[in-house]
Formats: structure tokens, C-alpha cells, sequence
RNA sequence: GCGGGGGUGGCUCAGUGGUAGAGCGUCACCUUGCCAAGGUGAACGUCGCGGGUUCGAAUCCCGUCCUCCGCUCCA
């Protein structure tokens, strides 16, 4: 169980129908995936309690799904058209990358030489890093290959013509969406602060190195939440959500010893804290989720570029500020992968067999529960239970196979449940209910199935 | 982006220039009274994609895409 290898969980994924690699018929394409009948079940299960635990359940929260296109002013005031593309040339005798305007601000550093090293087009750059014979540090050669813009941000184009001042973004975080509309929250809610916005939606990175299956992908669905408080709350608020958010991962059954805090060592621009919740994956201990005390940079950044105001009015005591936030935020994506790699069992039984069991929380299970006549002339039977129980539960009927077999197949993708209908069944109207985890039996009426079920899959103790 | 390995039925792989294979899985029928039993039969491949060499290419050459490992990168 330990050593579970990525490899394992992309072939398991991809055969019992959670995840398959995006445009396979074409021959892929790149760090995308899709996801099965399964996957999609299991995903959206995730997604709901997520938002049950941050949103739905929580007094002061509320929702918002935002547009993934957005003005491109926005990514101008968050920083990102700024920052998040990097000029980068290779190399050539020894191979590694290196940052074009690095290299000649350590130059003109080195030599006294002021100049504005942030306005020169990638031609001029090349140039001077020619003309000035700037050596690559890690050989000493001058050779390079021309610079390539590295913008992580998708573009695209609005409109029919093809013009440049055209250009939009896909968004590559959605937390712009909750601050642009953080007063038609408050307003309309008229939610009083400390409040917070939650949402799931896409993002789009062009991430150089993207990998590990669905852990980092170019396209990914994120689930964040904004907390907009008091300057001088943000501290209090920052440690209390660090645990509200870990308590969250330990409800959806993910061991103790597999998460830890761990502290950024240099935080972002924006940031005053950040704190992150790592998780032992079978590549090492990698994030899970970020939590960030963004001050008020976003807000004043958006009330700078926008020219609205974007003061909140405290009503008691009438006082103006730009409110503080804090952002803790996790890929759905990512968050799946964690679930799955912690419930993918290898189990030895007691004949010496193994069996997979996905141990995964039975309100997460993509099916919860299997219908399965123990002979096929009990068929008409069990498909009578199957259409009561399909009504409440995402129900599966299989009557292939010996039932052995079928047990396993259910324990492989994390059915917790496997209501058995016997010849006894047409007499005294009971089945047999069998349990993913112990493999015990228990016989219940069927008057009581549902409710029976419904206690064993949805009950948080 | 760089270096190296790889891509053949759903899966794991064999097949070094001459009629595309095995095991597992899937489906049907038989058998089967609670934890991957057995039998019979069937379906599923333009050998990642494109081009070239050749009488003939899964096999040799070129390009390209995807994938794995390592590096680089990841406000």
C-alpha cells in the first residue's frame, strides 16, 4: 500500500473509466486528461463537499462562478501580464536556461551600467547580450539560442480581426473573478466583513514543465476561497483558516501522518504569509493546497487600475477601508489525485489472493451502491431493487460473472455497498448487504434498505 | 526546452525485411447457492502519425506527436 507508483494509479485510472489521456485518438495531447464515468462522479463528489464544507455550510460564505474571460485590464492590476512572463533563451554549448534579463541586469550590475532593463523587446536584448559578450554562468560561453517570451498565461483572440489589441486571457487563477465582484457580493448579500467568496472553476497555465499525471496540468479546476477581513484581523484569521482548511482534508478521510503544514521560504510580491498544506503523494511530499494572506494588494491594485472605489463602509462605526484578504485555494484535480493515491489498496487476503480496494469515504464513491443477483434466473428480482435504489443512490447492476468476481470488480473502483438478492430474497424479502472494507455480511428487509444505506454511506461518524 | 528509454487488440508484452501473435480482460452460451472456479465459442489491429528506401516495412531511414526517467522550470 505504501508503494504505490504513479504509474499504477494512471493505469488503474485509466482502465476502470476515472481518467483517460485527453485526445487519445489523436496520439494526446500534452499534460491534458479526461475524465471517465467514473472520474466525473467521483470529481463533482469532491467539488460538493468542498463547497458544503466552505460555502453552503458556512454562514458568512457565499458562492459566485465568474467568467473565464475577463477584461485584460485585470491581469494588468493583478500583476500577472507584468510578472508572469519570462523572457528565457538557452544555452547552446552546455544546455541550460537561463533568463535573458537576469543575465544582463547582473552584467550592468557587475559594471555600474544603470538602465531600464524591463522595456527592452526581446531583439534588443539578444543584441546587447552580444554586444557586451555576456558569458552563460554556468559554462562561461556566449552562445545562445534566440529569447522566447515564456508568458505563462493562455492567449487568445476576441473578436474577427486579428489584432493585437485584441488579445485576451484565459484565466490563470480564478480568485480575480471574487475580487472584481467583492462589493455585488457584499452589497447584495449585504454581508457584513469578515465575510468570504468561494469558487470552482477553470484555470489555464502554460506551465513549462507541467507532470505527474493530473497533479499539474494546463488546464485545471481550482477551488478557492477568499476571506475579506479587518487589517489586523488577517493574522488571527489566517492561523484559524490554516486549520479550518486541514480539518477539511481529515473529514475527507486523508491521514494525519500524510499532510503537514509547510511555510514558504520567499513569499510572493502580493503575500505576508503563506503557509501551504503538503501531502505525501507517491512522488514525495508536494502542495495540496495554498493559504495566503494577500493584504489588501489585490483590492488596492484593483481600485488603482479601475478607478472605482473599492472601500468597504464598516456600518458600525463608519469607518473606510480596503479590506484584507485571505485566500486558501486547491486544484479539484490535484485534490482527486491525493484521494485516489491514499485510497488505492493492494489487500492480501486470507487464501493468499489480493484484492484492490479502493478505500476511499463512502459519500465520495462515484457508485454507492451494487445491485447483484446471485444467479441470473434471480435477475427479474434484483432488477426490482436496483430500480428503488437508483432513485436514491448512483446504483450499479451486474450480473456477469460469478459473484465472487463481482465483489471484487465493486471493491476495485470503492463501491461500499453490494446488495446480494438470493432465492431467500422471494420469500422473506431480505438481501444480503456486503461491506467494501470488512467483506462482512449483514441481511437486511428490504423495506429498510434505503434508509440502512443511507445511514452507512452519508453518515459523517 | 535539453539528454536518455519507449509507443504492436481494452491491459501487459512477444515478434530484427517475407501471410500480425500470446496471456489477461470483454461479450454470448453452458456451468456455478456468497468472495477473481471451469468449459465452448466470438469480437477487437490500417503495429502512434506522416513521408522515404525496397519487389515487399511492425522491423531500415527522416520528420512529427505522445509517454516514462533525469535535468531545467513552476509569480
Amino acid at each position: 500500500m505504501e508503494n504505490v507508483t504513479m504509474q499504477k494509479l494512471v493505469a488503474y485510472c485509466k482502465n476502470r473509466g476515472f481518467v483517460f489521456p485527453g485526445s487519445e485518438i489523436y496520439g494526446g495531447l500534452a499534460n491534458t486528461w479526461d475524465y471517465g464515468p467514473l472520474g466525473v462522479e467521483l470529481k463533482n463528489n469532491i467539488k460538493r463537499a468542498w463547497w458544503d464544507y466552505f460555502v453552503t455550510k458556512d454562514e458568512n460564505s457565499y458562492g459566485v462562478d465568474c467568467a473565464i474571460l475577463m477584461n485584460p485590464r485585470v491581469w494588468e492590476a493583478s500583476g500577472h501580464v507584468a510578472s508572469f512572463s519570462d523572457p528565457k533563451m538557452d544555452c547552446k554549448n552546455c544546455k541550460t536556461r537561463h533568463r535573458a534579463d537576469n543575465l544582463i541586469e547582473e552584467y550592468n550590475k557587475k559594471h555600474n551600467i544603470e538602465m531600464a532593463v524591463d522595456l527592452m523587446s526581446k531583439e534588443e536584448m539578444s543584441k546587447y547580450i552580444k554586444d557586451h559578450d555576456i558569458k552563460c554562468p554556468n559554462c562561461g560561453k556566449c552562445d545562445f539560442t534566440e529569447i522566447k517570451n515564456f508568458n505563462l498565461m493562455f492567449q487568445t483572440k476576441r473578436g474577427v480581426t486579428e489584432d493585437s489589441s485584441d488579445i485576451i486571457y484565459l484565466r490563470p487563477e480564478t480568485c480575480q473573478g471574487e475580487y472584481v465582484n467583492f462589493l455585488n457580493v457584499q452589497r447584495t448579500m449585504r454581508a457584513k466583513i469578515p465575510f468570504g467568496i468561494g469558487q470552482i472553476g477553470k484555470s489555464f497555465r502554460n506551465e513549462i514543465t507541467p507532470g505527474n499525471f493530473i497533479f499539474r496540468t494546463i488546464e485545471f479546476e481550482q477551488m478557492e476561497y477568499q476571506l475579506f477581513c479587518k487589517e489586523g484581523d488577517d493574522e488571527k484569521f489566517f492561523e484559524e483558516y490554516k486549520h479550518k482548511v486541514m480539518n477539511f482534508y481529515k473529514s475527507l478521510g486523508l491521514p494525519a501522518e500524510k499532510l503537514k503544514f509547510k511555510d514558504h521560504d520567499k513569499l510572493a510580491f502580493y503575500a505576508k504569509a503563506a503557509t501551504d498544506i503538503v501531502f505525501k503523494f507517491p512522488f514525495g511530499w508536494e502542495e495540496l493546497n495554498g493559504i495566503h494572506n494577500r493584504t489588501n494588494y489585490d483590492l488596492s491594485r484593483h481600485q488603482e487600475y479601475s478607478g472605482k472605489n473599492l472601500m468597504y463602509l464598516d456600518p458600525v462605526t463608519n469607518e473606510k477601508f480596503i479590506p484584507y484578504i485571505i485566500e486558501f485555494s486547491v486544484g479539484a484535480d490535484r485534490l482527486f489525485l491525493t484521494l485516489i493515491a491514499d485510497a488505492y489498496t493492494e489487500e492480501t487476503l486470507e487464501n493468499g489472493e489480493t484484492r484492490v480496494v479502493l478505500k476511499i469515504l463512502p459519500k465520495l464513491a462515484p457508485i454507492k451502491v451494487a445491485v447483484l443477483p446471485l444467479q441470473k434466473n434471480l435477475s427479474e428480482k434484483a432488477r426490482e431493487i436496483f430500480k428503488i435504489l437508483n432513485k436514491k443512490f448512483n446504483c450499479d447492476y451486474d450480473e456477469s460473472g460469478s459473484i465472487g468476481k463481482r465483489y471484487r470488480r465493486h471493491d476495485e473502483i470503492g463501491t461500499p455497498c453490494c446488495v446480494t438478492v438470493d432465492f431467500d430474497t422471494l420469500s422473506d424479502n431480505t438481501v444480503t448487504v456486503r461491506d467494501r472494507d470488512t467483506m462482512k455480511q449483514e441481511r437486511i428487509k428490504i423495506d429498510e434498505l434505503t434508509s440502512y444505506l443511507n445511514k452507512k454511506i452519508y453518515s459523517e461518524e
